[in-house]
DNA sequence: CGGAGATTGTCAGCAAACCGTCAGACCGTC
DNA sequence: GACGGTCTGACGGTTTGCTGACAATCTCCG
């Protein structure tokens, strides 16, 4: 089972990561400040660090610094308001291994924690490629080129509409809601209402489906969200 | 399998030569210093060794004369912040193999290993003349003469253009990002940024490419990175 | 059955993000 | 001092995303 610490005083947001953590199978670990973090990053030695910089008490940066002298080297991917040029280059420098500005969307950070635990894993037998293509109808879906096809041939998606189908994907079957979408895609602290999910689900079913009027895939439930079937 | 000591304090560099040694498919050794270093190195026999010159306790000079001394005479890759000849001279004097300044790209670190191992190995009747060309469209890249044939003419790329265009073939059809690329073909603490990388994938085109404004190898995928394609 | 209100679909225009390109600076080498 | 290689910042074109108004559709209830 990967471990994954994360290290984050907002409550919200903490909760939102393990949430969607937890379901991508991982085993998840709350702290809500720098010290408690640090202290559990050495002891427990996760397999991985979800590092916020701004903290109370400690702050991200000597956390990771401490962490390092301390001789840990998990991979750490650090999650931060600020996208500051300077900071992401300090960030870095320090050892970190992945830099994420809020606001972030949930899709992108699960998708850099893969890529991280999969770049620290040992070479086991059988070579892993990430997540496998998911396909409905006759659509495939292949994640790590971002690419779609359809019968064969590749559809152009742009990035939002790609991330909004894999957020549909992940739940194959069941309603997501707007709000779910919206955290998952656009990201904690966004703030886009009014029709955008909409819009881009229509855009969504204007390229992949038969019959964009009479959808067989991308589903709407009506008064909660939509729904990708098979 | 082929065995490599790296005797390295920086944990965040130990870690990040381990990874890309182990994907290499290296059995990888991590010493901390230059004490355990050497102690690995006489009595583990590896089959090559990346040894760092700033090291507590023990440098790397010492390291590498106590070890020569001691008749050991595997390859030995010298790693160091410091660029000034009498450093360089020194440590070759002393029967170092190579030498590589920080900050160092993992693909000409990879490259140089596999060079001295190359070198070092007996030549034996059994197939072996590194890793095979690779092909996409028209072009074939030669990675053992560092050359990329187009149409069978060769064409002339800069040392940059040749690393970052094996990086992406490295991945071929999968998504790599501008982090991933700055960390393999600039090295770690890498403080490029900027437009920086998409300057050379440019180049690349413009030499590689039939159209270099509708490219059907090198593909950008927008919000994420690059992708090479066949 | 029909209509009002709620909900979702559609569209086009605007603003921002993103990438390609370029010229120039810098640096080491010949 | 010329030269090739590399990096950077500025600029501009293009794509993308967001929004709000309006149309279409659905649900519920009279």
């Amino acid at each position: 089972m990967t471990r994954i610490l994360v290290v984050e005083d907002n409550p919200d947001l903490a909760y939102g990561l393990r949430n969607n953590l937890e379901i991508e199978g991982y085993q998840v670990e709350v702290a809500d400040d720098g010290t408690k973090g640090l202290a559990r990053a050495r002891d427990g030695r996760p397999d991985l660090i979800i590092l916020d910089l701004m903290l109370p008490g400690m702050d991200g940066f000597r956390v990771l610094r401490a962490l390092r002298e301390a001789g840990r080297t998990m991979p750490v991917l650090i999650l931060t308001a600020r996208g500051e040029e300077s900071d992401k280059v300090r960030g870095l420098r320090l050892g970190a291994d992945d830099y994420v500005t809020k606001p972030f969307g949930v899709l992108e950070l699960l998708a850099r924690v893969e890529a991280l635990l999969r770049r620290a894993a040992p070479p086991l037998p059988g070579k892993n490629g990430g997540p496998p293509p998911e396909r409905f109808g006759d659509i495939e879906v292949i994640p790590a080129s971002r690419t779609v096809l359809r019968g064969g041939q590749p559809v152009p998606l742009t990035p939002k509409e790609f991330d909004l189908l894999v957020a549909l994907l992940r739940r194959r079957g069941a309603v997501v809601t707007r709000l779910d979408l919206l955290r998952e895609v656009w990201g904690y602290s966004a703030e886009v209402l009014s029709r955008t999910v909409d819009t881009h689900v229509a855009e969504l079913r204007r390229k992949l489906e038969t019959d964009p009027a009479a959808p067989r895939h991308i589903l709407t439930v009506r008064k909660s969200g939509y729904r990708l079937e098979r």
